[in-house]
RNA sequence: CGGCGUGUAGCGCAGUCUGGUAGCGCACUUGCUUCGGGAGUAAGGGGUCGGAGGUUCAAAUCCUCUCACGCCGACCA
C-alpha cells in the first residue's frame, strides 16, 4: 500500500465529544468518524484492525468446529412475541420498525429467537448435536445514553454464537470450551483480560461467565480475590455472612433526630458507627404492593441481586414519595423495619447485628436498640448488598478488592428457555420429543478495538498489538524527490517487505514533511517504523523503530526485515 | 427518563450580555522558499450562524416553540 493513494486523516485538535482515551485516539487517528449519536463509520485504516479482530475470532471459533451464518439483522416481531420478549426486552433498548405493510419488526440487538427459529426447523435428531454456529453481524441497542465511542455505542458489532445440545452435560462441555476459546482469542490480542462470574440478565439462563479487559475507564466493577481465582462482577459477587453479635439485647427507645434523613447525619447525631445503623429501601413489588428491604447502614442495595427475589418486581423500581407518605405516614429518611406492613427482607449484614438504629417511619424520629425477632418480623435473610473492599472473598480465600473493566465478551448457559418458549425440539436416543439444550457466546468486535486501544497507546497515540495493527510496518522516506539513492532503497524494500507477506505502507506523499509523517504514525500505531535517508545510507544502514520500545537503530536492511518478520 | 449545558466553515473556538458589514486558529486550494519531529510566506475558496415562528427599519444576538448533540444523575430512606 502506498500512502499517497491511501486515506489518511489525521486530526491535531481533539474534537470535544471524546472523553476517553481510546475514542480521543480512534477519531484523532481517523480510525473512525461519528455518523450519529452512538454510530460510527469505520475509516480504511480502522476497518483494517476490525478485520484483524474478525480473523482471529474466526480462526479460533472455526478451530473450535463452530460453523459460521450470516442471520439477518432486521427480525420479525412474531419471533419476539413468541419468546415473549417483544415487550419484556429492556424498555427502549429494542430499535422497532414497520414494513410498508405496518409489520412490526425490529433491527436484532441479539439473535437467540432468529437462530432458535433456525435450530426447530434445521434440528431433529439427537445426531445432529452437538451443533455450534456463530456469526459477526451488526447489532443495534438503542442504550439511553451511547457514550465512550465504540465502548457504548448503539451500532456494533458482535460476534455471536449459539450452541445446540440434546443435554445438559454436552451442554456444559461447549460452554467450558468457549471458555477456552475465549481466553486464547483475548490472549493473541495480547490483552490483560479476567474471565468473571456474571449476571445472565434479560438474556436469561443459568451459569454465564463475562469476559473483561482490565482497564480503569472500564465501566464495570469485578471483585477480585487477594488470594486465588476468585473474579465476579461487583453487583453479583455474594457477601457472605458475617457473625451474629452477641450482646444483651436493650430496651427500645425513640429519640428525636429532627433533619437526620440520612445514616450519615444519623450516624453522626446519635454518635453510633454506621455499622450500627441500618437503612430500609421500600421497593416495588412482584406479589404484594411494596416490599422492604434492609441493609446495613454502611452498606450498599445490589440492584441485580434485589431482582433476582421473586417477590420484587423486575425491572427494580423505588417506591415513590407519595406511596410511602401514605403507607406509612413518613418521609423517606424515617423509614424503619418494625411494624411495616409489607414483607421485609434483610442482608445477612444487617441480620447479623443486635441494637441497631432505624427510622421510627415517624417524621423527625429514628429508633435505637431495635432486635430482630423482637421488635421486627422478617421474611427471609437474604444476600442484598454489594460487595465491598476487605470483605471475606467468597471462596474463603483472601480479602475482596475491585478493578473496574470493560466487557468484551460474555458467555451463558441458556438451557432450555427459548427452546422451551420456542418449541425447539429433537428426538432423543430413546426417541423421545425433548427440548433443546442451548448456550450462547457473545464477543464485542468493534468494543475489542476500543478495548485494545484502552490497554495500548502513550502520549504520542496508539500502540496496536503487532496481530492487530492496521499495517505491520511503515517505510519513511526521507527527502526521496531530492535523492535518487534513497529513492531506489525506498522501493527496493518496500517490493522485498511486500514479497514476504508483510502488511507495509509506504509513505510516498511528497507533500507531506518527514515531521507529520512520524507524528501521524506515533499516533495511528504502526508497530515498526522503517526511516530510509542519506545520513544512514551512506553507512548502509536504515533506521528501525519499534513503536513500544522507542529507541531508534541504524541497522542493516537485512536485519531490519528479519526484526519485522 | 430527570437535571444542567452546547449548537457559528471539515475540526477547535470567539462574537450573543448591550441588535447594525460574520471573525480567529488548524485543515483545504495555488505560487515561492523550505524539507529528520505536526514549516515560513503571499494570495485564495469555503457559512441557509441547528430548524420554525415572532418582535424590530434591522436578528447569530431579543422572545416562543422545536430538533440535535454533550455532561451529570437515576441505591442519600
Amino acid at each position: 500500500m502506498r500512502a499517497k493513494r491511501y486515506s489518511i486523516s489525521t486530526l491535531k485538535e481533539t474534537p470535544s465529544e471524546a472523553e476517553i482515551t481510546s475514542h480521543r485516539l480512534m477519531i484523532r487517528a481517523g480510525l473512525i468518524k461519528k455518523t450519529a449519536s452512538g454510530i460510527y463509520s469505520w475509516m480504511p485504516l480502522g476497518l483494517r484492525v476490525l478485520k484483524k479482530i474478525e480473523k482471529i475470532i474466526r480462526e479460533e471459533m472455526d478451530t473450535a468446529g463452530a460453523q459460521e451464518v450470516l442471520l439477518p439483522a432486521i427480525q420479525p416481531a412474531e419471533l419476539w412475541k413468541e419468546s415473549g420478549r417483544w415487550d419484556q426486552y429492556d424498555e427502549g433498548l429494542l430499535l422497532k420498525l414497520k414494513d410498508r405493510h405496518s409489520r412490526d419488526f425490529c433491527f436484532g440487538p441479539t439473535h437467540e429467537e432468529v437462530i432458535t427459529d433456525l435450530a426447530r426447523t434445521e434440528l431433529k435428531s439427537h445426531r445432529q448435536l452437538p451443533i455450534n454456529f456463530y456469526q459477526i453481524q451488526t447489532k443495534f441497542r438503542d442504550e439511553t445514553r451511547p457514550r465512550f465511542g465504540v465502548l457504548r455505542a448503539r451500532e456494533f458489532i458482535m460476534k455471536d454464537a449459539y450452541s445446540f445440545h440434546s443435554d445438559k452435560a454436552s451442554l456444559e462441555e461447549t460452554y467450558q470450551l468457549m471458555h477456552s476459546v475465549y481466553s486464547k482469542i483475548l490472549q493473541r490480542m495480547e490483552l490483560d483480560y479476567r474471565p468473571v462470574e456474571a449476571d445472565s440478565g434479560s438474556i436469561g439462563g443459568n451459569a454465564s461467565t463475562e469476559f473483561h479487559v482490565i482497564a480503569e475507564s472500564g465501566e464495570d466493577v469485578i471483585a477480585f480475590s487477594t488470594e486465588s481465582d476468585y473474579a465476579a462482577n461487583v453487583e453479583l459477587a455474594e457477601a457472605i455472612a458475617p457473625p451474629s453479635e452477641t450482646e444483651n439485647m436493650l430496651e427500645m427507645e425513640k429519640v428525636p433526630t429532627p433533619d437526620a434523613k440520612t445514616i450519615e447525619k444519623v450516624s453522626t447525631l446519635l454518635e453510633i458507627p454506621e455499622e450500627k445503623t441500618i437503612k430500609t429501601l421500600l421497593v416495588k413489588g412482584s406479589e404484594t404492593e411494596i416490599v422492604a428491604l434492609v441493609l446495613r447502614g454502611d452498606h450498599t442495595l445490589s440492584s441485580v441481586k434485589a431482582e433476582k427475589l421473586s417477590s420484587v418486581a423486575s425491572p427494580l423500581r423505588m417506591a415513590d414519595p407519595e406511596e410511602i407518605m401514605t403507607a406509612l405516614g413518613c418521609q423517606i429518611g424515617y423509614i424503619g423495619p418494625c411494624n411495616l406492613p409489607f414483607p421485609v427482607y434483610v442482608d445477612r449484614s444487617a441480620a447479623a447485628i443486635r441494637n441497631f438504629v432505624g427510622g421510627a417511619n415517624e417524621d423527625g424520629y429514628h429508633i435505637r436498640n431495635i432486635n430482630w425477632h423482637r421488635d421486627s418480623k422478617i421474611e427471609a435473610i437474604v444476600d442484598l448488598r454489594e460487595i465491598k473492599v476487605g470483605d471475606p472473598s467468597p471462596d474463603g480465600k483472601g480479602k475482596i478488592r475491585l478493578k473496574r473493566g470493560i466487557e468484551v465478551g460474555h458467555i451463558f448457559q441458556l438451557g432450555d428457555k427459548y427452546s422451551k418458549s420456542m418449541k425447539a425440539n429433537v428426538l432423543n436416543d430413546s426417541g423421545k420429543t425433548t427440548a433443546l439444550q442451548m448456550g450462547c457466546y457473545g464477543m464485542g468486535v468493534t468494543r475489542l478495538a476500543g478495548a485494545v486501544i484502552e490497554q495500548n497507546h502513550d502520549e504520542s497515540g496508539i500502540i496496536w498489538p503487532h496481530v492487530l495493527a492496521p499495517f505491520e510496518a511503515v517505510i519513511i522516506p526521507i527527502n526521496a524527490q531530492k535523492s535518487q539513492k534513497v529513492f531506489d532503497k525506498t522501493e527496493e524494500l518496500y517490493a522485498e517487505l511486500k514479497d514476504l507477506g508483510c502488511d507495509v505502507i509506504l509513505d510516498d506523499r511528497d507533500d507531506v514533511r518527514p515531521g507529520v509523517k512520524f507524528n501521524e504514525w506515533e499516533l495511528i500505531g504502526v508497530p515498526h517504523r522503517l526511516v530510509i535517508g542519506e545520513k544512514s545510507l551512506k553507512k548502509n544502514k536504515i533506521e528501525y523503530t519499534h513503536r513500544k520500545k522507542g529507541e531508534a537503530l541504524e541497522i542493516s536492511k537485512e536485519k531490519a526485515i528479519s526484526l519485522i518478520n
